[in-house]
RNA sequence: GCCCAGGUAGCUCAGUUGGUAGAGCAGCGGACUGAAAAUCCGCGUGUCGGUGGUUCGAUUCCGCCCCUGGGCA
């Protein structure tokens, strides 16, 4: 890395230790850490995803942290539009932007861009949102009648993407594939000089890594942590809801079974996400990733 | 010591009227364009406790042994 960049991106599974890796970068080379965890941006959610707390946060400004409220949307492209700003802000004060996280999809937007598909009415959100969770088998025939292509694209059970696929056909009259393949809108790095890092630890380490690090949450109140989150009254199928360890824990405290369980099924939840990263890390970051050996804990 | 119930995949178990076996969970591989810690696709990884016997063939039937749980002493 011989001239100073402008940004870097600092992507691994969870637990593989991005964060001190990034605070740490971020003091060489004078920079500004900048969340690229779509979880970590949830206010309500300090402890069960790990976000840095001003101890770990070596006096070095972290932005796009805990800024969501609970029950609010957010989504990918929420994120980049900040992300972006964050990005400009940092060039202008002469900050290298250190972007870190787990997040697949959204370094893919930072690299890519994501297509223009315009925001789509909240009401046709929510009336296939609902569809998703009321009948999921017949999304995929009403989607075959609207838009064939991209029917045909998806798995009939893929709900989610059914969904998504259904809501932008309804709102812009056009299929989400013409969307898709017209765009690449302006990627924000580029023409930047960007450094990527991709962090790796062996599978059986990050294992161990994992079980302490639940454990840390627990001794650290993650419990309350969920107590407080139900109490709000969300809906369960909000991506909040959904974080790795509140669907565990609130079984738990619904009596479904007891905390051993929760912390067993909690773990391993968190093991199969570190491999869906693993697998999009390994096969979807593009050329100019620099694979770097994970060398301490989160 | 005796009686009963079990010993089959990493775990919990099903099953084979005798032709070397399959579910859930875990695990492994893969996909990924606006809720992505989401959502989805694919894959069974095995001395069927051990050992003798019967049989063309035993994980399955019989004997003995070992182990686990429960009961009686």
């Amino acid at each position: 890395m011989a001239a100073r960049p402008d940004a870097v991106l600092i992507a691994g599974p969870t637990a593989s230790g991005k964060s001190a890796l990034a605070v740490a970068t971020a003091r060489r080379l004078d920079g500004v850490v900048i969340n690229a965890d779509s979880m970590q941006v949830h206010e309500a959610l300090a402890i069960l995803t790990a976000r840095p707390g001003r101890d770990e946060q070596g006096g070095v400004e972290h932005v796009l942290y805990g800024h969501v409220r609970a029950g609010s949307a957010y989504s990918v492209a929420q994120w980049l539009g900040q992300a972006e700003r964050a990005l400009a802000r940092a060039r202008q004060s002469g900050k290298v932007a250190v972007f870190v996280g787990g997040t697949g999809l959204y370094f893919r937007a930072l690299e890519k861009g994501l297509s223009a598909v315009p925001a789509i009415d909240p009401d046709i959100r929510r009336v296939w949102r609902g569809r998703a969770r009321g009948a999921p088998q017949t999304l995929h025939a009403e989607l075959a009648a609207r838009d064939p292509a991209a029917a045909a694209a998806l798995e009939p059970t893929d709900t989610q993407r059914l969904a998504r696929a259904l809501e932008v056909i309804e709102a812009t009259g056009r299929s989400i594939l013409d969307w898709q393949r017209e765009c690449p809108a302006a990627a924000p790095l580029a023409g930047l000089r960007v450094e990527k890092w991709l962090i790796e630890v062996d599978r059986q380490e990050l294992r161990a890594r994992i079980d302490r690090r639940f454990e840390a949450m627990m001794e650290k109140g993650a419990l309350d942590e969920v107590r407080a989150l139900l109490a709000l009254g969300l809906a369960p199928e909000l991506p909040v809801m959904r974080a790795i360890g509140v669907p565990q824990l609130a079984g738990h405290l619904a009596g479904r079974y007891d905390l051993d369980e929760a912390v067993r099924r909690a773990k391993a939840a968190t093991r199969q996400y570190a491999k869906r990263q693993d697998t999009w890390f390994r096969h979807q970051t593009g050329p100019g990733w620099r694979a770097i050996a994970g060398d301490r804990g989160d």
